[in-house]
DNA sequence: GCTTGCCGTTGACTAAAACGCAACGCTGGG
DNA sequence: CCCAGCGTTGCGTTTTAGTCAACGGCAAGC
């Protein structure tokens, strides 16, 4: 779109901080984004960016201006996905921000299930958590949001969330694969391998294990699950994961399964869908929600 | 705003509804236009006009993209009044669809008072009776709407909506003025000038007639109430106009008195504020609209 | 039945804007 | 003290947007 380079070179200077990392970013040269700013500030009648000799930083109204800009890319896009719709073909892309437990599994069998139905939609995954995701969806960085936190303040409109226990997860000749559900206790028995501070499954279990007395410190802390997942297939550590995120129940990954825990232990937390408030969806992606909203509907208890 | 003449340039073809009428209206050769809409067809993949030998139509991808186009026009309005006040001096533009009743008296008189506050608010009044004025809303012709009719699809967000009493208008020497209230019948002893169907205060004339034994056709019809008031000045007739836009009620204006008619004969209208669901108001609109809001709410009941 | 008028569109030419390249002045960190 | 990285500017070239004039087509009017 040609007469929206000018939006996409600021936009590009905003998230990068630089004229000339921008410019790299695009294709351009310095000089080049350099005076595309410089026409933007003359025609809006004042100045978007600070300069510092380190780079360039949104003044305040800079943050109007961004604002502006992003919701009018946004909008662009839903332009181009609504009138792919309306001559037939169903195109455009979806860009998600949510947390990692939700990727391996839950994700990439939505995306698949999706892509084999309207192939010519695209998707974005950015693994994000907390304030990052509600930070992205802001910037218009993001078009929804799967998350374990409850969105902070009332710019995010929810559109639904799900009970979410917690599952343990171990090798498939682990002794507690035996059971149908275990007691956190049981765990404690073996070595325990926890994602870091920060992740859906650790901030339960730090809230289950205040109340046991048997509960200490874990033998192996990783931010990757991937790794934990691979690290309890080879031993007899007992790493936790978010229900929607563990293995599927009964269905052994490999060399891994997953027990529920019991809600006495660790009290179900929520998982989130939300968008920005006040932001339409386009057409693929509020197709998109729909498909995950009945499947989580259907899956889990809503709360 | 050179980034936004593509928008212009089509807005303005969408809306005389040809090329060369477009281009005299911006100052354009008609090939200067021309080429533009080409070069956003292409860039689009659609075509967005059917072309005829009397001139250009929106299609149905058009009319999506008109949509988003004076969408984006509007929103880039509101950034530049979002950055003045930003700096201090509050600027803007507020543009006003109404029922004619409001001019005279309340908007005038609200127009005046918010320009003695901030001289740099500009204001457009377009007269707009029923569906002209929803559609004014849509094209984003205007900013709120002032009206007596409901709105008809929930495309439109109602701000508040106020009871109207009818008031019937008269010469200041005439019986009637002795009066405080006066009835249907009383009136009807007398030359009947009526405001022409479709405005506000014929209506409700009309579903009270139907009542009366005493209705007859009116003496005089008119659908400009400026004509009608001078009309009863200088006759016995009497007129009617809704309670807002009657010359306010004790305080004689020149030659002509209102009173109210008595509310078993004739019962009360509505009046509605509104404007375009999901889209945001500028600063200035919306401390236009909270001005207007208070006078309402505190002289008449609230529906 | 032909003319006249208005429509969208196109080719040739010109004025203006955008871009790349190279260079300048500046500041903070090694 | 120098070097790396920043934003910025002058200059020559390329690309773009505009005017002017002309073409072909359809509809109404004499």
């Amino acid at each position: 779109m040609k007469h929206l380079v000018t939006f996409r070179v600021i936009d590009a200077i905003a998230r990068t901080g630089s004229i000339r990392a921008a410019a790299e970013h695009l294709a351009l040269t310095a000089s080049a984004v350099q005076r595309r700013l410089q026409a933007y500030e003359l025609e809006l009648g004042y100045q978007i960016f600070e300069r510092f000799h380190h780079g360039m930083e949104l003044n305040p109204a800079g943050e109007l201006a961004i604002v502006h800009i992003r919701e009018t890319l946004a909008e662009t896009n839903k332009l181009n996905t609504r009138l792919a719709d309306l001559s037939g073909l169903r195109r455009g892309e979806v860009r998600i921000g949510c947390s990692q437990a939700l990727v391996p599994y839950f994700l990439a069998r939505h995306i698949k299930l999706y892509q084999s139905q309207f192939p010519q939609v695209t998707f974005e995954v950015h693994v994000l958590e907390h304030g990052a995701a509600e930070k992205a969806l802001a910037d218009f960085a993001i078009d929804i949001a799967l998350v374990f936190s409850a969105f902070s303040t009332p710019d995010f409109k929810v559109l639904m969330s799900v009970q979410q226990r917690l599952a343990a997860v171990m090798s498939i000749d682990h002794p507690l694969a035996k059971l149908d559900t275990v007691r956190l206790r049981q765990c404690y028995e073996f070595p325990i391998a926890l994602a870091s501070t920060g992740l859906g499954s650790r901030s339960m279990i730090n809230a289950a294990s205040k109340l046991l007395t048997c509960a200490r410190a874990p033998e192996l802390e990783s931010n990757s699950f991937e790794f934990l997942k691979t690290h309890v297939a080879g031993t007899n550590s007992v790493s936790f994961q978010v229900e929607i995120g563990a293995p599927r129940l009964g269905e052994p990954d490999q060399s891994v399964v997953a027990r529920l825990v019991d809600t006495r232990d660790v009290r179900p937390g929520a998982l989130w869908l939300g968008h920005l408030a006040g932001r339409g969806l386009s057409v693929a992606v509020s197709r998109f929600v729909e498909q995950i909203s009945e499947d989580l509907a259907t899956r889990y208890e809503s709360v």
